[in-house]
DNA sequence: TTCAATATGATCTATTTCGATATACATAGT
DNA sequence: ACTATGTATATCGAAATAGATCATATTGAA
């Protein structure tokens, strides 16, 4: 008679201690690290991801990046956008299908990525002086797996209906 | 002569294996998920946290949520002043000291924790359907020792030197 | 007491984000 | 060929973000 619940469920953790936090509080604190580094060049943790994804993947269309940095598609249109103006990526019509658009780097954008590649360096070195090889090794897989159990947009609506305040469902 | 490197490195990692990408990806995923399902409450996962941290340690200064939240202390203030209007907190100058502004959960506030909570375990069984408790665990420790040894702004200034585009250094 | 230094939050403003919609091309069915 | 439907990306606009600054309160030193 007391534990009644399932599996998983050994009570509900504080929030300093859920891993939906914890990967908030990680990201948030990378911003305010890198942003202001990276900023002179104009560009944020999200452009720079884009460049590094372009520096190491080669060219490649709009929605390959829309899936890989998991951000709405018009975030990374505006992100390209901007990335175009600043000189650091082309954008060119696929010929093989004229809706595509192919995200090429500029020489001045394989510079850049060098950069971002350092500065991902030294959080990833800072995250090692704490860290065994081996434990970023089995964090790093635990943390592909999270991502993969992620639900699916409809999965989520379907678990989680929510009412607004006319007690509706939506 | 083959490696000649030091310590943790073992090559740069892909970008789809470097602890701070992956990061970034489930909150974003994240971010995709939650937010259309709370939208009807008018809070995002910020809002929620800030709600979810508040029903959890009772009334609290603006400082210290800005220090949970990892944001910037004017993000933190707009979320307040938005959840203040909505009717979710009440904010009250400290009688200790006059600057400070104590946030305290409205009863509707309280309600409405409730169903953060609720959205938190959804996501939270997700994963726990993919790892063990034990995998769980092991994660949220590693995830907190990585927070603990992400470097402070000043350190990272020091460390990444980044030129302007006349060559400057900044 | 006076005043400088510091602390706490709010506000101002330029930029960014992202849902909704539009555009542009592609493919399939008739 | 012509319309319908689908797919890839861009644009629009309202709202949110975050750096800079401001307003006020506290502390401490002379």
């Amino acid at each position: 008679m007391q534990d009644e619940r399932a599996d998983h469920a050994t009570r509900r953790r504080p929030l300093r201690d859920r891993v939906s936090f914890l990967t908030h509080r990680i990201n948030a604190r990378l911003v305010q690290l890198c942003n202001p580094v990276i900023a002179p060049l104009k560009l944020d943790l999200y452009s720079s991801r884009i460049i590094v994804a372009l520096a190491e993947g080669g060219p490649m269309g709009v929605g390959a990046l829309v899936e890989l940095m998991a951000l709405p598609q018009s975030t990374v249109s505006h992100q390209l956008k901007r990335l175009d103006a600043d000189g650091y990526v082309r954008r060119d019509r696929s010929n093989a299908d004229n809706r595509a658009v192919v995200i090429t780097l500029t020489e001045r954008g394989m510079e850049v990525a060098e950069t971002c590649n350092r500065l991902s360096d030294t959080i990833i070195a800072s995250i090692g002086d704490e860290l065994s090889r081996e434990e970023l090794d089995q964090l790093t897989a635990l943390l592909q797996r999270v991502f993969d159990s992620l639900p699916s947009e409809a999965e989520m609506a379907a678990r989680m209906p929510v009412e607004d305040s006319a007690g509706q469902r939506r």
